[in-house]
DNA sequence: CGGATTTGACCCGCGC
DNA sequence: GCGCGGGTCAAATCCG
Protein backbone atom coordinates (compact mmCIF):
# COMPACT_ATOMS: atom_id res chain seq x y z
CA UNK A 1 0.00 0.00 0.00
CA UNK A 2 2.98 2.46 -0.17
CA UNK A 3 2.84 3.32 -3.80
CA UNK A 4 -1.11 3.34 -5.59
CA UNK A 5 -2.20 5.40 -8.67
CA UNK A 6 -4.39 8.16 -7.32
CA UNK A 7 -6.72 7.58 -9.99
CA UNK A 8 -10.58 8.50 -9.67
CA UNK A 9 -12.07 6.19 -12.27
CA UNK A 10 -15.40 7.87 -13.51
CA UNK A 11 -18.19 7.06 -11.80
CA UNK A 12 -21.10 6.07 -12.86
CA UNK A 13 -23.95 7.97 -10.85
CA UNK A 14 -26.27 4.92 -11.61
CA UNK A 15 -23.97 3.09 -9.48
CA UNK A 16 -24.31 5.63 -6.23
CA UNK A 17 -28.34 7.00 -6.86
CA UNK A 18 -29.52 4.30 -5.24
CA UNK A 19 -27.20 4.91 -1.81
CA UNK A 20 -28.02 8.42 -2.10
CA UNK A 21 -31.90 8.15 -2.88
CA UNK A 22 -31.89 5.81 0.12
CA UNK A 23 -30.52 8.22 2.26
CA UNK A 24 -32.70 11.31 0.62
CA UNK A 25 -35.67 8.85 2.05
CA UNK A 26 -35.69 7.93 5.08
CA UNK A 27 -34.03 9.84 8.21
CA UNK A 28 -34.46 7.24 10.40
CA UNK A 29 -32.74 4.32 7.69
CA UNK A 30 -29.80 7.12 6.93
CA UNK A 31 -28.90 6.65 10.64
CA UNK A 32 -28.06 2.97 10.09
CA UNK A 33 -26.72 4.13 6.91
CA UNK A 34 -24.44 6.85 8.42
CA UNK A 35 -23.78 5.41 11.15
CA UNK A 36 -19.79 5.77 10.89
CA UNK A 37 -20.30 9.02 12.04
CA UNK A 38 -22.57 8.04 14.74
CA UNK A 39 -19.88 5.47 15.57
CA UNK A 40 -17.15 7.95 15.52
CA UNK A 41 -17.61 9.29 18.72
CA UNK A 42 -20.63 8.45 21.44
CA UNK A 43 -23.88 9.47 20.97
CA UNK A 44 -22.82 13.09 22.76
CA UNK A 45 -25.25 15.84 22.22
CA UNK A 46 -22.61 17.49 20.29
CA UNK A 47 -20.35 16.29 17.76
CA UNK A 48 -20.16 14.45 15.17
CA UNK A 49 -23.98 14.23 15.76
CA UNK A 50 -23.87 17.59 13.56
CA UNK A 51 -22.07 16.63 11.51
CA UNK A 52 -24.64 13.97 10.63
CA UNK A 53 -27.10 16.24 11.13
CA UNK A 54 -25.05 18.07 7.77
CA UNK A 55 -25.05 14.84 5.75
CA UNK A 56 -28.41 14.65 5.99
CA UNK A 57 -29.22 18.15 5.13
CA UNK A 58 -26.86 18.36 2.19
CA UNK A 59 -28.09 15.20 0.84
CA UNK A 60 -31.35 16.52 1.17
CA UNK A 61 -30.54 19.76 -0.44
CA UNK A 62 -30.03 18.06 -3.94
CA UNK A 63 -32.32 15.83 -5.61
CA UNK A 64 -30.11 15.88 -8.47
CA UNK A 65 -26.67 15.48 -6.11
CA UNK A 66 -24.30 13.70 -8.16
CA UNK A 67 -23.11 11.10 -6.11
CA UNK A 68 -23.49 10.87 -2.18
CA UNK A 69 -21.70 13.94 -0.47
CA UNK A 70 -21.06 14.78 3.06
CA UNK A 71 -19.31 17.58 4.43
CA UNK A 72 -19.38 18.65 8.08
CA UNK A 73 -16.53 20.78 10.29
CA UNK A 74 -17.02 20.41 13.93
CA UNK A 75 -15.06 20.74 17.45
CA UNK A 76 -15.36 18.01 19.19
CA UNK A 77 -13.69 17.64 22.74
CA UNK A 78 -10.97 15.30 22.35
CA UNK A 79 -9.26 14.71 25.69
CA UNK A 80 -6.00 13.79 25.81
CA UNK A 81 -6.18 12.53 29.18
CA UNK A 82 -3.91 9.83 28.68
CA UNK A 83 -1.25 11.77 30.16
CA UNK A 84 -1.66 12.51 33.95
CA UNK A 85 -3.93 16.09 34.36
CA UNK A 86 -3.33 16.98 30.65
CA UNK A 87 -5.74 19.90 30.00
CA UNK A 88 -8.19 18.36 27.94
CA UNK A 89 -7.75 19.83 24.26
CA UNK A 90 -10.60 20.80 22.20
CA UNK A 91 -9.29 20.35 18.48
CA UNK A 92 -11.55 20.25 15.51
CA UNK A 93 -12.58 17.69 13.75
CA UNK A 94 -13.36 17.37 9.95
CA UNK A 95 -14.89 14.44 8.30
CA UNK A 96 -16.10 14.04 4.49
CA UNK A 97 -17.00 10.79 2.12
CA UNK A 98 -14.95 10.25 -0.78
CA UNK A 99 -16.03 8.07 -3.56
CA UNK A 100 -12.48 6.30 -3.94
CA UNK A 101 -11.33 2.74 -4.75
CA UNK A 102 -8.13 3.44 -2.64
CA UNK A 103 -8.23 4.27 1.22
CA UNK A 104 -5.62 6.79 1.18
CA UNK A 105 -6.13 9.79 -0.26
CA UNK A 106 -2.89 11.71 -0.72
CA UNK A 107 -3.17 14.94 0.44
CA UNK A 108 0.25 15.97 0.71
CA UNK A 109 1.23 15.63 3.98
CA UNK A 110 2.96 12.99 5.49
CA UNK A 111 1.22 10.30 7.41
CA UNK A 112 2.17 7.96 9.83
CA UNK A 113 -0.13 4.95 10.89
CA UNK A 114 -0.39 4.11 14.36
CA UNK A 115 -3.11 1.80 14.32
CA UNK A 116 -6.23 -0.30 12.96
CA UNK A 117 -9.34 -1.42 14.70
CA UNK A 118 -12.22 -3.21 13.72
CA UNK A 119 -15.30 -1.55 13.40
CA UNK A 120 -18.91 -2.96 14.48
CA UNK A 121 -21.19 -3.41 11.60
CA UNK A 122 -18.33 -2.94 9.11
CA UNK A 123 -16.57 -5.56 8.01
CA UNK A 124 -13.43 -3.09 7.13
CA UNK A 125 -11.04 -1.61 9.86
CA UNK A 126 -10.35 1.94 10.45
CA UNK A 127 -7.09 3.18 10.12
CA UNK A 128 -5.05 5.82 12.32
CA UNK A 129 -2.51 8.14 10.83
CA UNK A 130 -0.58 10.78 12.37
CA UNK A 131 0.97 13.58 10.94
CA UNK A 132 4.65 12.67 10.82
CA UNK A 133 5.62 16.75 11.28
CA UNK A 134 7.85 17.47 14.38
CA UNK A 135 5.28 18.93 16.98
CA UNK A 136 2.20 18.64 14.28
CA UNK A 137 -0.64 16.86 16.32
CA UNK A 138 -2.77 16.20 13.61
CA UNK A 139 -4.35 13.18 13.52
CA UNK A 140 -7.10 11.56 11.00
CA UNK A 141 -8.44 8.75 10.60
CA UNK A 142 -9.74 6.56 7.13
CA UNK A 143 -12.57 4.21 7.13
CA UNK A 144 -14.29 2.31 4.57
CA UNK A 145 -18.47 1.49 4.30
CA UNK A 146 -18.77 -1.92 4.49
CA UNK A 147 -22.06 -1.26 2.51
CA UNK A 148 -20.40 0.62 -0.02
CA UNK A 149 -17.07 -0.08 -0.96
CA UNK A 150 -16.95 2.61 -2.85
CA UNK A 151 -16.99 4.82 0.02
CA UNK A 152 -14.17 5.90 1.87
CA UNK A 153 -14.46 8.12 5.25
CA UNK A 154 -11.87 10.50 6.65
CA UNK A 155 -12.05 12.58 9.60
CA UNK A 156 -9.19 14.65 9.93
CA UNK A 157 -8.35 16.46 13.74
CA UNK A 158 -6.70 19.43 14.70
CA UNK A 159 -4.72 21.24 11.70
CA UNK A 160 -2.00 21.73 10.33
CA UNK A 161 0.54 24.10 11.34
CA UNK A 162 3.49 23.58 8.68
CA UNK A 163 3.35 23.24 5.04
CA UNK A 164 2.50 20.24 3.10
CA UNK A 165 5.77 18.87 2.53
CA UNK A 166 5.30 17.49 -1.20
CA UNK A 167 3.63 18.86 -4.05
CA UNK A 168 0.25 20.57 -4.25
CA UNK A 169 -0.12 19.16 -7.58
CA UNK A 170 -2.04 16.16 -5.92
CA UNK A 171 -3.52 17.80 -3.15
CA UNK A 172 -5.24 19.97 -5.72
CA UNK A 173 -5.56 16.47 -8.02
CA UNK A 174 -7.47 15.02 -4.34
CA UNK A 175 -9.19 18.54 -3.73
CA UNK A 176 -10.67 18.31 -7.38
CA UNK A 177 -12.17 14.93 -7.44
CA UNK A 178 -14.12 15.82 -4.14
CA UNK A 179 -15.24 19.02 -5.07
CA UNK A 180 -16.73 16.71 -7.79
CA UNK A 181 -18.49 14.41 -4.69
CA UNK A 182 -19.08 16.66 -2.46
CA UNK A 183 -20.46 20.07 -1.76
CA UNK A 184 -17.64 21.45 -0.64
CA UNK A 185 -18.49 24.57 1.78
CA UNK A 186 -15.34 26.11 2.51
C1' DC B 1 20.33 1.82 8.50
C1' DG B 2 16.33 4.61 9.29
C1' DG B 3 11.80 5.39 8.91
C1' DA B 4 7.17 3.47 8.14
C1' DT B 5 3.85 -0.54 9.12
C1' DT B 6 2.02 -4.22 11.49
C1' DT B 7 -0.30 -6.04 15.18
C1' DG B 8 -1.51 -7.50 19.73
C1' DA B 9 -1.74 -5.48 24.17
C1' DC B 10 -3.27 -1.92 26.91
C1' DC B 11 -6.20 1.88 28.40
C1' DC B 12 -10.35 4.36 29.09
C1' DG B 13 -15.13 5.86 28.90
C1' DC B 14 -19.61 4.26 28.98
C1' DG B 15 -23.71 1.35 29.30
C1' DC B 16 -25.81 -2.41 31.47
C1' DG C 1 -18.22 -4.07 38.61
C1' DC C 2 -17.80 -5.93 34.24
C1' DG C 3 -17.79 -6.20 29.41
C1' DC C 4 -17.66 -3.87 25.10
C1' DG C 5 -16.17 -0.68 21.74
C1' DG C 6 -13.02 2.56 20.35
C1' DG C 7 -8.37 4.77 20.47
C1' DT C 8 -3.32 4.48 21.25
C1' DC C 9 1.18 2.42 22.32
C1' DA C 10 5.11 -0.01 21.23
C1' DA C 11 7.92 -3.87 19.94
C1' DA C 12 8.78 -6.44 16.05
C1' DT C 13 9.01 -6.38 11.32
C1' DC C 14 9.34 -4.69 6.72
C1' DC C 15 11.19 -2.13 3.05
C1' DG C 16 13.50 1.68 0.56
Amino acid sequence: MEHYPILFPPQPSSSSSSYSSHLTHLPSNMLSNNQVFGSLHHNNSSGLLGLREDAKVSSLEGPGAPQMESFGGVENEVKTGRKKGEKKVRRPRFAFQTRSQVDILDDGYRWRKYGQKAVKNNKFPRSYYRCTHQGCNVKKQVQRLSKDEGIVVTTYEGMHTHAIEKSNDNFEHILNQMQIYSTFGV
